[in-house]
DNA sequence: CCCCGGTACTCGGTGTTACCGTATAGTGGT
DNA sequence: ACCACTATACGGTAACACCGAGTACCGGGG
């Protein structure tokens, strides 16, 4: 599939928040994960830019962590702040997507 | 719903496209089609811009006719390479739309 | 007659976003 | 010593939806 990143634009930092939601991680275990998940072109850099804007927006808390095989680790977790914008995330995806896959269908 | 803008992003060019493919029409009543489909802010200027866009990149015919009730109108259709476009969204819609609706169901 | 609301398009500028390239740094294998 | 893998940071770019102001055409009410 070729270049997605136009459509990944406002939906790609829901799915870091979902992901983060999920269990307490870190930048380059989500963008592995997104990547397992079909967005294959989704590189390091993309997802730090996002998790420093989601930290510079007070949505999680982080903790950095040693690693074992490598540089520490920024472990992030959704605070109360995160876990509305999660809810309104998908919210606001399920109205969009609803009407596109409509106009798809051919809305009368 | 509050702010789309952002998840609108790479998806409401597309959606402009099908509408087109659909019948030959203008912007003004795109516009009025896109907020029938519940996009309701989506205002004229927006899709004037995407009009010119598509136009810039070579995907639709454009004829102006009189109107009877304002200023002439400009009326768009799709040519080859604009239908070639709107499948290639559709593609990368279906493409998207599932891996995020998997994500959201809590794929493993 | 003139203004106003509805119709219809244009264009310069803004903010947000994903992405690129490069840099830095720690660990382990050969 | 070198390289691959892990891990993060940051300045700059392109694309997109949106804003605001402007232009223009038509009809009806004051």
């Amino acid at each position: 599939m070729d270049d997605l990143t136009e459509m990944l634009k406002g939906t790609l930092e829901g799915c870091v928040l979902e992901i983060i939601g999920g269990e307490e991680t870190y930048g380059y275990a989500i963008t592995r994960r997104l990547n397992e998940l079909g967005f294959v072109d989704v590189i390091e850099g993309t997802v730090y830019t996002i998790l420093l804007r989601l930290e510079k927006n007070g949505l999680v808390e982080v903790v950095k962590r040693p690693s074992g095989l490598g540089p520490p680790r920024k472990f992030y977790a959704l605070n109360d702040a995160g876990r509305r914008e999660l809810t309104t995330f998908w919210a606001k995806w399920e109205y969009v997507s609803s009407r596109i896959d409509k106009l798809k269908a051919g809305a009368a």
